[in-house]
DNA sequence: AAGAATTTGTTCGTATGTATG
DNA sequence: GCATACATACGAACAAATTCT
């Protein structure tokens, strides 16, 4: 009994094989990033399907962020590197037809923000957390602040990064976009010392999506500067846990830092659960 | 100077057109699930544009997950509930290029998972805890270890969740299938508790997708049921933990229940960056 | 610098298998 | 069983874009 068992066959579409086919080649190595597909005339020859086969199939793999092509290439469709464009996109599409609430989103980037910085703390080298130091310098400098606090880093502003063509904005004074650069490189810096690339690219992608959702609240916010003072302290404290060591106290302070920059912009029924994350 | 900016026109495909118009018509809530599409023919007339330019985007639909087209279906694409499948796929395409290493996925899980659970211990409702009880309560008869311990939990196994088809395995042992199915259910539960769909996405995604690479080796380990004890032994303690409103501890337990199950999978070289997570 | 050759983008017509009524 | 409408798939044709000569 029971030696057998048959599944249900799904009628499988012509292009889904050469979807896979082209996967498959992709993902295992067989083809590079920089290397060219064969046109789509000669695939509908090796693959004796025909043309609008071909092309849906190279729509799809181009949806996954997988192939590129363009018009008039002598070459075929070009293998990329691997973005996290789709993933980026799915998770989009999730946060918008699955109402992901901000406070979601927020907590979310708590979570592996503080991971990151607990990893950060005992794997970082001395350059990951120069670049760190770095990156707060920067903030300082768009902030229009002269100094934040007491802290120790000798470290001055990165050269060139900030100041150069912010529209709108005067000098000296703020220049949020710059702000925005350098606290992105802050948070860079951390998860690439953490060594966790999926870490990396999910928290990328959050932030994001979290930015877009209220940037123009933050930009409206007429305390920006107060905000980005006590943001920076926030930064420096954790830095300085870093380089003492302390992991877990460096990744409670980013969770306290992330939740009182944020929480002004959560609906109050869930700020409850982000402090659960505060301990 | 500086009043207008100019962005270089990248020529959008008419395909693109299709896609934007049909995915803002889901993602806004103005088609909702299970309603259908107009047919290829009518998208065609409405867009003015050739039937390929249709096909091809609505291929880009269903690869995204949006939609779904069946031949001869007399109504036209259905609109589909949003899926992790799209999510998911981008996760697999990235753990295969990107090379992944199984390291950086435990070490993910690891993150998420006892994040689940430390807010679980706060907002966890009494049938949720029950719930994960019953999950532990099918984990051990699926291990056929008649108790894993003296914890005081009441609950008997669910009625009808494990023993019922597992293929070539005996009555009464181990059903390694069950055990899988119960500890999926036990971590579905925490997750539930926790109020965030967004962790429980991508728990359940990397979960796969660390099982994908490791089912082979697992199912081969001889020493399986002392496995199934010690796992069920560590969740028992998680359970109390939450129980308890103990949100650190349980979060603790459930990292160190993790790394003990998935470390002798992980290449040496990364143990290291998964105990730095056992503080 | 201009034109030829090749490739992708797009349209259209046709044939086939399938699901619904 | 039959008619209808649909998706699937093929292939020819033309337009637009790019590269090479």
């Amino acid at each position: 009994m029971g030696g057998a068992r048959f599944e249900p066959v799904r009628a499988v579409r012509a292009y889904e094989r050469v979807v896979e086919q082209i996967e498959e080649a992709i993902e295992s190595g067989a083809l590079t990033p920089g290397q060219r597909l064969p046109s789509e005339r000669e695939l509908m020859v090796q693959l004796s399907v025909g043309r609008s086969t071909v092309r849906e199939a190279l729509r799809v793999l181009q949806a996954r962020g997988l192939v590129r092509s363009r018009p008039g290439d002598p070459n075929g469709a070009e293998v990329l590197p691997f973005s996290p464009a789709a993933l980026h996109k799915s998770m989009t599409t999730l946060a918008r037809v699955e109402e992901l609430s901000l406070g979601e989103l927020v907590q979310f980037r708590m979570v592996l923000d503080s991971a990151a910085i607990l990893l950060a703390a005992r794997l970082r080298t001395d350059e990951q957390l120069a670049g760190m130091a770095e990156a707060v310098a920067a903030m300082r400098a768009a902030a229009g602040t002269g100094s934040g606090s007491e802290s120790g880093t000798g470290t001055d502003s990165g050269p060139g990064t900030g100041t150069d063509s912010g529209p709108g904005t005067g000098w000296g004074v703020v220049d949020t976009e710059a702000f925005g650069r350098a606290d992105v490189a802050f948070h860079d810096a951390v998860v690439a010392a953490s060594g966790n690339k999926l870490i990396q690219i999910c928290t990328d992608v959050v932030r994001q999506i979290v930015l877009r959702q209220i940037a123009a609240r933050i930009d409206a916010a007429d305390d920006r500067q107060a905000l980005m003072r006590r943001s920076i302290r926030h930064h420096e404290e954790v830095i300085a846990a870093i380089r003492a060591g302390d992991g877990p106290l460096a990744a409670q302070l980013s969770r306290k830092a992330m939740y009182d920059y944020y929480a002004p912009y959560v609906a109050e029924s869930e700020t409850s659960a982000l402090r659960a994350l505060l301990e």
